[in-house]
DNA sequence: TATCAACACGAAAACGATGTAGCTCAACGC
DNA sequence: GCGTTGAGCTACATCGTTTTCGTGTTGATA
């Protein structure tokens, strides 16, 4: 096992100064060709590569970038983690992910594990629990002790940060009118409880569709789930949910917010013996495996998962690289979303 | 916005050196209570944590783990994270993960990324194409600079180091010999070229069950997908693939090596008419969100990669913080499999 | 011959923390 | 009165780099 080399040791084998070393390897014009080509066959040959850890703690920059989400097992935060990874990584920086799990706790404990010097900045979905309890002092006082945070997604309108988002309100509209014109004429919604920024949007964007065909508005038709938790840990509560709603419901256009509930929507319908999309039009948001490889495939929006990523990437290295005495105002994108047409529509 | 305050800030604050604010933060009995006491409360009050990175460089350890995996939008991989990720915190690690998008040229270049010293080990699963060039050195060398390895899923019987693996081999032979007893009389598999290791071991599985129900092979059954690449790339080119395959083959059991062909090959039967489990039975390998909500839900092999991750997580842990000369041998852990009974097979 | 660049290099500080070794002062024993 | 002891604190080295500021040796110039 040959262990890495050190300036200290190339300096010692070479008889010169470990200054001139560092120097040699960085082309400084203070060192003669001579020793430069010295210096850097050898750094070569013992395969020298300087220690980062040394180098963060100098530069007082870590080249690294947190990312915390409420769960990786899920399509959206993984393509917006690739989006993330790919920009993150052409500019030379390393990406640390952390897990919250849609828990307050697990979330105030990922940060703190970050923020003391391992990251330069955070990019975070906010888990449904902090939402929920409204208690936002890890987050603000990240941003205070001048570690910016990049939120996408699920944002926190109280926060002053640079945000990442899509028109939650015009798509959900854009999808709704598409049902309207497909001769839905009792559309329903399967959302989140209002609590959850996305679900609230969405349903907002469903209310002014309606409302802009002059449809009436009817509350028995909106579903608003309540899973505080993973996805997948109460899939059958989520199920059942469903099922009564059909029940007590009769719809012929469903939107749903994400695409689980748009595909359990689907199951629940088959079992209930409807066809889709003759009998009933489904929309579902986000565009996963889960949609695509559905049966039918799931007419949904696509919310550019991969290009989120790569903005929230590139607004905090921006803010990272460029810190004009932080008075860059914070900025919100908007990506934009695209209706991807599949067969649980008619249009 | 209110700085970090270092050692040096609380010293000069307090009047004593920064030794003494050092002990005093680590209950020193050399620190008189008095001192103690005042030095706490000073650094409660201002938010004190000790810079990880100052810490890293002294202890050289950076209680980091490198996650690098061929792609992230995959559910496989990330329950695999998952399970790393909820380990590795319990113990008080981060986790880095990089993305090699099965590209050898990235898998190297995040290998070398990590390995200045960001990292203390590494978990890989390697990229296609390094198992198709069989160019090793990247791992061999980073083992032999003394930060530990230990791969999952996709190994390298030449490298030696800590795995974590599902018996394939054994695993297939159980899935092929279930549609055996479910009464298939041609069955088929739905593999990857050789040089993936999986795929090499479940279709040597899948020969095995044949061979012991005396069962004549037939070559013209075993499609080996050649995608090197990402699998959501090369989408329409799988779906032709295994069009092809059943133009020219009269299967009435499938046995997939993992859930997308599976789904794919659900997909282009039922294009062809036939009933899935009537007319052709499929088992899949690993079990994901596209066999829990395909229609009709997939009977599949799970491999935990949950547990597959914790147990990487485990091993890597475990050599790290027991270098006992690093003369502890290798080791393989085997994790079980099961398979999950679903709609696709008729036992 | 004294002066002065230019050149090539080295010493040392700094980043933030820890731990060893040493220092100072008081109390105590004999 | 002197050595010993211990409590309580500080100085300093260290981890691996970079960078600023010297410093000594040339060779050329006035």
């Amino acid at each position: 096992m040959k262990q890495k080399p050190t300036l200290k040791v190339i300096a010692k084998e070479l008889d010169v100064s470990v200054s001139t070393v560092s120097k040699a390897l960085r082309d400084s014009k203070e060192i003669g060709e001579e020793t430069k080509q010295k210096v850097k066959a050898f750094a070569k040959l013992y395969n020298y590569r300087p220690n980062n850890i040394a180098l963060s703690l100098k530069n007082k920059k870590t080249k690294t970038l947190g990312v915390i989400i409420p769960e990786i097992v899920h399509h959206f935060f993984t393509t917006v983690i690739s989006g993330i990874e790919q920009f993150a990584n052409e500019k030379g920086y390393n990406v640390i992910v952390g897990l919250s799990n849609e828990s307050f706790k697990k979330e105030v404990i990922n940060l703190e594990m970050l923020a003391n010097g391992s990251i330069d900045g955070f990019i975070i979905s906010v888990a449904k629990e902090t939402l929920s309890v409204k208690d936002y002092y890890h987050l603000s006082e990240t941003i205070d002790q001048g570690i910016p945070i990049v939120m996408f997604d699920r944002v926190i309108d109280e926060i002053d940060c640079d945000k990442v988002i899509v028109d939650d309100v015009k798509t959900s509209e854009k999808a709704v009118q598409k049902l309207i014109d497909s001769g839905c004429k009792h559309i329903g919604i399967i959302s989140t409880k209002d609590y959850v920024s996305v679900g609230r949007l969405r349903t907002e964007g469903y209310s002014n569709a309606l409302k802009a065909s002059k449809i009436a508005i009817d509350e028995n038709l909106i579903l608003k789930i309540d899973d505080k938790f993973n996805s997948n840990d109460n899939l059958e509560f989520l199920e059942e949910q469903i099922h009564d709603y059909f029940e007590t419901n009769e719809v012929d256009g469903l939107f749903a917010v994400n695409e689980l509930y748009a595909i359990t929507a689907m199951k629940v319908a088959r079992q209930k013996g409807l066809h889709i999309p003759k009998d009933l039009q489904i929309i579902g948001f986000t565009d996963g495996v889960l949609s695509k490889h559905a049966y039918p495939p799931l007419t949904t929006i696509s919310q550019h998962g991969f290009e989120m990523g790569e903005e929230a990437a590139k607004l905090l290295i921006d803010r990272l690289e460029n810190p004009n005495e932080e008075e860059e105002p914070f900025r919100t994108t908007v990506v934009k979303t695209e209706i991807i047409d599949r067969e649980t529509t008619k249009l």
